[in-house]
DNA sequence: ATGACGGGGTTACCCCGA
């Protein structure tokens, strides 16, 4: 793997990479530029930036070491990929036959030797109605699109928030979660055929026995009672799965005055 | 079933999210 490009000054030659659902970037870029300083991530996928492609914070964020690749909307979702001390490379934004060009969800870079995925899934409730059917209908390209990025034999990683809780151990509660369109049978089903494609959860890989949530909902106390869903992923593609070393949630986030209601998902990875 | 919370911006009895 190439120097160029790169920025391999973590540790023993591991490269750590994040994903945030930040809830509205420029309402929380204090938040954001305080995490990125305190946990240095090389890499970071951010979701629902809630602003139009025009008023993402680029500068500020190359103020902060950091050069992006973005895909905003006007008030909406919008994705967006960060790297520390070089520029990221987009390859494509939104999905190959995506059902909805004008919802901003996706955005793909090639980054540190790595092609890097990032997503934002429809919530898709409620469910039925054209909501769920719309959620339903982007898994489906996003799984095709999945197998067409293993099909390149290239290390890749999808991450984002899938708006899937993939178990009954990624939920606190979960028959109060049966009929919701984030753990109906449906969207379960998805994310098992996406393991089933060779794609490693690296967060379930080095916590297999407890729940790590990402999400906390700002209603009923949720924070307080940790009432968390799992709902943030990283998919590591099989030929990355022996550089895994860790995994986790920066929880501490979700805590803060001001907080999204998400925490950071990271992993560390060894590029040696 | 509803609302509570909290971003966005058409500042609304608004929209959206999860």
């Amino acid at each position: 793997m190439s120097r160029k490009g790169g920025c391999f000054d973590r540790e023993g030659g591991a490269l750590k990479i994040a994903t945030y659902n930040i809830n509205g970037i420029n309402g929380r870029l204090k938040t954001l530029l305080s995490w990125l300083s305190e946990t240095n991530p090389d890499i970071v996928c951010l979701q629902e930036l809630k602003a139009p492609q025009a008023k993402f914070p680029e500068k500020q964020l190359a103020e902060a070491g950091y050069a992006s690749v973005w895909h905003g909307q006007s008030r909406w979702n919008g994705v967006a990929i960060l790297l520390r001390g070089s520029e990221p490379v987009l390859t494509r934004r939104g999905l190959p036959r995506d059902p909805d060009r004008s919802q901003s969800r996706y955005i793909e870079a090639a980054v540190n030797g790595l092609l890097l995925g990032c997503l934002y899934a429809p919530n898709g409730n409620p469910a039925p109605g054209p909501k769920w059917d719309y959620k339903l209908a982007w898994l489906k390209q996003f799984t095709a699109h999945a197998k067409h990025l293993l099909s390149l034999d290239v290390p890749v990683i999808l991450a984002g928030d899938y708006n899937i809780i993939p178990t009954e151990h990624d939920v606190y509660n979960s028959d109060r979660w049966l009929d919701d369109a984030l753990f109906l049978p449906q969207v379960r089903r998805a994310y098992a055929s996406l393991l089933k494609q060779g794609w490693h959860d690296a967060i379930a890989t080095i916590h297999p026995d407890m729940p790590v949530y990402t999400f906390w909902d700002y209603l009923r106390h949720a924070w307080e009672r940790n009432a968390g869903l799992r709902l943030d992923h990283l998919l590591l593609s099989p030929n990355l799965a022996s550089r895994l070393k860790d995994a986790g949630v920066d929880r501490n986030m979700r805590g803060r005055p001001k907080a999204s209601d998400h925490a950071p998902a990271w992993i560390v990875l060894d590029i040696e």
